[in-house]
DNA sequence: GTAATGTCTGTAGCAACTACAGGCTCAAGT
DNA sequence: ACTTGAGCCTGTAGTTGCTACAGACATTAC
């Protein structure tokens, strides 16, 4: 490290171990310019700060909980855009929960014809199986 | 149709009609094995039968359920292989209905996760929001 | 005869990463 | 001083499960 990574710089790896984010997730959010590019070291290594950790996470957690990125790109707009209408945050928030709920309501459904079909199994090495037949009604 | 497409022969936008597949899905399962490979004209048109509507039919459920291409075919192993032990199959599908009901346990923490923090919003333009605040965490 | 479909092939694109390969750079040990 | 090993760089290819072309034949309808 030619150039004192000073301070609180960090290198991907830490920003990795700092965030739990993957070592590359990190080049590839650079490269579709969800995370700004950092500076860089005369070496050309990447220095990240703090504001950097900060928007990883934003990002992660979002992700985490299930907003794509075309939705956390849109997120973060109104983040850097001084102008943070609540109301436009909710409204997608409201949106992005109708779908997951949408999405509950379908595995539920997935669940409940496993489960029964399941059950129907007898577990014995018999020629029918209620699954399969199910699956291929 | 230089060949006949006699009695129960399916031409592939046939078979995606009967089925209600996409037409290039066909193909694609075609091409990755989970479906035989038909008979073709002379022309080189793909000739499809009953059996390969019922095996498409069962491939699509299992994919509306859920299961992964891979685990697809493991079932339409235990389907051709004379051999199908029940118990095989109600193992598989036991398996694959754990992964469905972790999956919904995810969806319901973000959906509690979003539902209160969207339930805190004011909806006016303030510049505090506290679902960006929430994921900022 | 000609135009409009339908089918064929291979290939590229999508999301959201992940995992190399091959080459520098740096810190530490001897 | 030199070597070794780790860490970083780049670009590119692979993943899953499709979907959508482009360009070339075949067939059908009028």
């Amino acid at each position: 490290m030619a150039d004192h990574v000073s301070g609180k710089g960090l290198q991907r790896a830490a920003l990795a171990q700092a965030t739990g984010c993957n070592l590359e997730t990190i080049r590839y959010y650079e490269k579709i310019g969800m995370i700004p590019a950092p500076p860089r070291t005369t070496a050309g290594y990447r220095v990240y700060d703090r504001n950097h950790v900060a928007r990883l996470r934003f990002i992660l957690r979002a992700r985490e909980l299930g907003f794509s990125i075309e939705e956390i790109r849109g997120l973060l707009v109104l983040v850097d855009g001084g102008t943070q209408t609540c109301a436009e945050v909710q409204a997608r928030t409201e949106t992005h929960l109708a779908d997951v709920r949408a999405k509950i309501a379908d595995l539920r459904r997935i669940e409940q014809v496993l489960a029964t079909t399941a059950a129907q199994c007898s577990g014995e090495a018999v020629p029918h199986c209620p699954v399969l037949a199910a699956l291929a009604r």
